[in-house]
RNA sequence: UGGGGCGUCGUCAAGCGGUAAGACACAGGAUUUUGGUUCCUGCAUUCGGAGGUUCGAAUCCUCCCGCCCCAGCCA
């Protein structure tokens, strides 16, 4: 696998590594770890802690694992952890033989918690849920102690033995740590460690009924793995005393110290796993992998370079300020990537048919045209030309304003690769006065070749033929929200863009585009960087994705008149 | 309200006591058979505010203001 870590810039974390590195810390040892919940699929925000975690380990020649966090069987599936696995190998990065599942130690966290038991660091609670609550006190409030808090150690080990024995209902008792019922840090205030819950896990099936909460589960397995950076997002900073108290109890030596960063939010999408999960599963989009999701499954659908991702994610950076970093700075990125590589093709979206008067009927000549202007290396390719021709119908104003330099009455324009027309007559439809095909003609002496008077003709648009077009369907994707940061509002579905998707199904494009290989893409010149779909486009029938579209700066030109 | 965290250009973000990087966006201009690309140019006398320390402060101190997170048997 190529390098796919753009040069990190520092930050904090890398500062703290480099601290700890020059202090001899862990041996020299930098080994982190991304770990999902396998309970939908990752997005931007993950690739963010993806390219950071996997970065990192890279980058100080250590390790990174890949570990699903799967305490909470409500919501896990073997699907989810499939397309983690796929994602971030698509994303470029590989943990070799480094896949874990917390799930696969739950046998050792119920041996760590039988450990702290007998310290007389936890206890059997059997307090109902409400009567935890309430008994936690409030922000201003200290919390009171559970009238549990001193049973005996016996008594504790043989509760929880039979917790785990399916002895109880669901939420008869919990293990709880002993802490401090006063503390101001609410975390603190006798965590939950384990519950009792029925519901059969996806890996472990019906062997347990009791499963650990995240707090317990994680800075152990942190601590089982052996890993020295264990870098999370914000809001655990409150969970960091509890994941710190744990670990001196349980661990005696490299202890693995957690790191918190800002996650990431990118404007006019939503990013929390609670609304995405909403989106697919109300039909607000057709599934997780839709082209409109800031999902990399979706993402790469739509035809997002996995580079562009990183290099989007290198160029965010990491700090702990809140943030909505600007759609414009990742579509910019995906311009970049594909600028570089995508052949250059020629599509009609909106079909305006041309007939070039003085072009001989039943005559087709080949234009060579260059895949990239700018790499020769790309090579050429042959495009069809006729009599009869398709355009963009907005490549035609019968009245055009001011600095439009595309084809009207009495104007001429240049075909790309071609030939320069010039208008001779329209034909409309008489009822509803639409213009349903131009007559041109062609002037012989300009295939590609500058005018020999010298006259300028400053407009180029692009063209099919006919005769020889392929039908295709084009997908034109928009933001998901209207609004710059949905995120924030509970109705945030209120805000979803109706014109998120829209489906042009009758377009014409260059021959060649006919055997399109899915999630190929291309430029479609003048128009924007467009991927064949993966799971709909067929050889004969392609299905173009939009990715985004080409920076325009007519719609500005024209803004202004 | 108790605790934790954060406030540097429209948006991200460097800066770590020596006089405000960079990117995106935006605005001009040049080149162009993509109104694309590329290339120039401009874009924070000022770092949430007010005091203080210092020859010198975005960086240190004090107070104030604002925003985010925490009262799941979610992660």
């Amino acid at each position: 696998m190529t390098d796919p870590t753009p040069p990190a810039a520092t930050d904090f974390i890398r500062d703290i590594i480099d601290e700890d590195l020059r202090a001899g810390r862990h041996a020299g040892r930098v080994a982190t770890r991304f770990p999902p919940e396998p309970n939908g699929y990752i997005h931007i925000g993950h690739a963010k802690s993806v390219c950071l975690n996997f970065g990192l380990a890279r980058q100080y020649g250590g390790t990174c694992n890949l570990r699903l966090d799967d305490t909470d069987p409500a919501g896990e599936s073997m699907e989810f952890v499939e397309s983690i696995i796929r994602d971030i190998h698509w994303l470029g990065f590989d943990w070799e033989d480094r896949l874990f599942y917390a799930s696969d130690y739950f046998e050792k966290l119920f041996a760590f918690a039988v450990e702290l038991i007998k310290k007389g660091d936890a206890y059997v609670c059997s307090l109902s849920p409400d009567e935890i609550r309430e008994r936690r006190g409030s922000f201003t409030e200290p919390g009171r102690e559970s009238p549990y808090r001193n049973r005996s150690v016996e008594e504790n080990l043989d509760l929880f033995e039979r917790m785990r024995a399916g002895e109880f209902a669901d939420g008869a008792h919990v293990l709880r740590a002993r802490i401090d019922m006063a503390a101001p840090n609410i975390v603190l205030r006798d965590p939950i460690l384990y519950r009792i819950k029925r519901e059969p896990h996806y890996r472990t099936g019906t062997q347990w009924v009791i499963y650990p909460m995240y707090d317990f589960a994680h800075c152990l397995s942190d601590a089982l793995e052996g890993i020295t950076h264990s870098i999370c997002t914000l809001e655990f900073e409150n969970n960091r005393p509890l994941y710190d108290w744990i670990v001196e109890r349980l661990i005696a030596a490299n202890r693995p110290k957690q790191i918190e960063f800002a996650r990431l939010s990118v404007s006019y999408t939503v990013l929390s796993k609670r609304r995405l999960i909403q989106l697919v599963q109300e039909g607000h989009v057709r599934g997780w992998d839709d082209p409109r999701m800031p999902t990399v499954s979706g993402m790469r659908r739509r035809g997002f370079p996995a580079e562009a991702i990183r290099n989007f994610c290198a160029e965010i950076g990491v700090a702990k300020n809140d943030n909505l970093v600007d759609m414009a700075l990742l579509e910019h990125c995906v311009r970049d990537g594909l600028n570089e590589r995508a052949p250059r093709a020629m599509c009609v979206l909106r079909p305006l048919k041309v007939v070039i008067d003085n072009y001989p009927e039943g005559q087709t000549e080949e234009f060579d045209c260059a895949n990239h202007p700018q790499r020769p290396e790309m090579g050429m390719r042959k495009v069809p030309f006729s009599r009869v021709l398709y355009i963009e119908r907005e490549d035609f104003m019968e009245a055009p304003p001011r600095k439009y330099n595309r084809l009207g009455p009495g104007r001429e324009v240049r075909l790309r690769n071609a030939y320069i027309i010039k208008f001779a007559s329209l034909v409309k439809d008489e009822k509803t006065g639409e213009v349903t095909e131009l007559h041109c003609t062609y002037d012989p002496a300009t295939r590609n070749a500058p005018p020999a008077d010298g006259r300028k003709v400053p407009g180029v648009i692009h063209w099919v033929s006919a005769a020889h077009a392929v039908p295709a369907e084009v997908r034109l994707y928009d933001r998901l929200f209207t609004i710059e940061d949905p995120g924030s509002e509970e109705d945030f579905l209120q805000y979803l863009n109706p014109q998120s998707l829209e489906s042009l199904p009758a377009c014409y494009a260059e021959p060649g585009l006919q055997n399109a290989e899915p999630g190929s893409a291309y430029q479609f010149e003048r128009v924007g960087y467009f991927c064949a779909d993966e799971k709909e486009s067929q050889s004969g029938r392609p299905v173009f994705n939009r990715v985004v579209p080409l920076r325009d700066s007519w719609t500005k030109i024209a803004g202004k008149g």
